[in-house]
Parts: structure tokens; C-alpha cells; sequence
DNA sequence: CGTTCGCCGTTAGTGCCACTAACGGTGTCG
DNA sequence: CGACACCGTTAGTGGCACTAACGGCGAACG
């Protein structure tokens, strides 16, 4: 009982349904990512241009490969992703002489403005996004979402499951 | 403080990614969407067929629009569900005779022994979801995910923003 | 020294999902 | 009757995670 709350957005969505935690995990990030995405293309950027900055600027320079790694983008996907911040002179990619497989990409002046910028507009949607929650259940929040990440982050183990 | 937790799994992704919460709720979908998706093909079924009988159980016969307003399903999408649960006998799908505009779909006594067979396969699977939080975490996940959900859900109103 | 193995960047392509556009068939309201 | 809204359907778009395969290069080993 209490778990009324309020009945009214209720469109008819079976409590089955509105209870999975998937579910309101894909909805949710579903609408978060319309938000993040729509925000970060009124500022010509998308996610992965400021997952790529991000770490440039905390890490320093690396390979294509190590930023893959870095920031969880697709090692096919991060041609393209380079491609567009060297479009815009946000990075620089220049073969690595070290070991001529690489290719090492620095980020500019001009991309360290921008990852700036791109963190206020951020931190502006992120409060719309959490909108809702007072700034203990925004902390609550991240932990919780982090604990979750941590756990299913590779290593599936074998933790139980004998067998 | 504290909020140390464990060092370890942190292979170099900067703080400022770590800790947005939009990449957090990305991330944990995605790997949550997988779990899922690979659990429910073990059993021949997808979300979406859980979704949709799921609301056919708990809210009676509707029409493939009502479905699709109940589930979150796009009115396109639709139709190939309901192809499936209907080649494989879980629904049926009749022409509505009061209105010839619309089909009826009716869940079958096999959709509702499936129905239950999911729910079950979807109970062992949001246990390994939600795994690292114990019980009151895991209300206090859902009931924060679902005061986030419900506050971005559709009437965006025209609440602030004049324009 | 040469062979094998692995990583690197790149290209092409797959599958899932949310979403748009357009269509013809059907009901409703004025 | 005519305008309009809804219904189911088809086709197609774009983002994202992911796989497969390739040639270029480096390191390790015999």
C-alpha cells in the first residue's frame, strides 16, 4: 500500500511493467540521451566529442586505440569521431614516431576552450535531467547508478554459479 | 567522502566523465539491455513481448494503438510484434467488429502461461541486475528512477522557457 | 635473420531501437 | 456530404554497440 503515489500519469502501464528496473532504465536513458544529444547538437557536438575531449585534457594524448579504451567507444566507431574533432580543430592527429602503428591525437587550444564550454552546457542539462532531486538524492543517485556500473563493468567472473 | 569505493576498476576514465550521470545511466542501460535481451532469447522471447503481454493481462484485449500507448511501443513497431506473439499462439489478433478501423488483440491461455514463465526469467534476471544493492537500495533505485522517469515523461508543458 | 603473433587504424556491414513519413481504410462530427 | 482524426501498415532514417576482416607495423622467439 502507499506505492500510489500519484495516479495520475498513469496511462495504464501495468505495475509489471512500471517496476522493472530495465525498464525504467531504457525509458529513462532513452529521454536522458534525447536530452544530452539534443542539447550537445545546439552546440555542434555530440557525446563522444566531449568523452574524447574530456579525456585528452585529463589523460593527456594518447592512441586511437587508448582513447577507445578510455572512454568506452567502439574502436571502429572512433575513426569517425576523430575525423570530426580534427574537422573542427579541436584535436590534432599526427603519427606517433615512436611506434609507427599509432596515431597520436593531442587536443588543441581550441579544444580545450571548447571542452569548457562543452561541460557548462553539460552541467546545465544534467540539471534539467535531475531536475526532480534535491542535491542528496542526485548524490544517492550516482552512486547507486555507479555501484551498479562497477559490478557489470567486464569481468563477469565466475564469481557463483558453480556448476 | 567515501565515496572513494573501490579504486580499482578506474582504468583511466576521467572524473568528469565518470560522474555525469547521463553517461552512467547510458552505460548501465546498455549493459542492463544486454543482460536482458540475451536472458530473454534463451527463452525465445524479446522485451517487447513481455511488454505487450504483460499489458494484455493486467488491462484486458486493446487495439495495436492502445497497445503501443500502454507499452511505450512505436505504433510501427508494433505490427511485427504482434506478427510474432501470433506465430507463435501467444495472441491473437481479430478485427475489432465495433469498430473495423481496429484489430483486437487477446492474449491466449499459452501467452498467459508464457507471460509467467517471463516473469520469472525477468525476476532471476533483475536479481543479477541489481546484484550489489540490497533491498532498500534497490526500492530507493526505483523509486528515484521512477521520479525522474515520471517527471520526463511526454507534456514537456510549456512549463518555464516563455518563448 | 625470419617467422609468428599481436596490436593498430580502417572499412564494411549487422542488428536493435526510436522515430518519421506517407498510404489507404475507417469512423465521427459539422 | 465533406473535412478531419484515427487505425494499421510499409518503408526508410539515424544513432549506437558490436563483429569481421584487412594491411601496416612491432616485439618476441627460435
Amino acid at each position: 500500500m502507499g506505492a500510489m503515489s500519484r495516479a495520475e500519469a498513469t496511462h495504464g502501464v501495468p505495475d509489471r511493467l512500471r517496476g522493472r528496473a530495465s525498464r525504467l532504465l531504457s525509458q529513462l536513458t532513452t529521454r536522458s540521451d534525447r536530452l544530452i544529444n539534443d542539447g550537445l547538437a545546439r552546440a555542434d557536438a555530440r557525446k563522444w566529442h566531449y568523452a574524447v575531449l574530456a579525456s585528452l585534457q585529463d589523460h593527456g594524448p594518447g592512441s586511437q586505440a587508448a582513447l577507445s579504451r578510455r572512454t568506452g567507444i567502439y574502436r571502429s566507431d572512433m575513426v569517425g569521431v576523430i575525423d570530426e574533432l580534427t574537422e573542427r580543430q579541436l584535436v590534432e592527429r599526427a603519427p606517433d614516431p615512436a611506434d609507427r602503428r599509432r596515431n597520436l591525437i593531442t587536443i588543441s587550444a581550441r579544444g580545450r576552450r571548447r571542452l569548457r564550454r562543452l561541460d557548462d552546457v553539460l552541467d546545465e542539462l544534467h540539471d534539467e535531467l535531475l531536475a526532480p532531486l534535491d542535491q542528496a538524492e542526485r548524490d544517492q543517485f550516482v552512486t547507486l547508478l555507479t555501484r551498479l556500473l562497477d559490478h557489470h563493468s567486464d569481468a563477469p567472473d565466475r564469481a557463483d554459479g558453480g556448476s
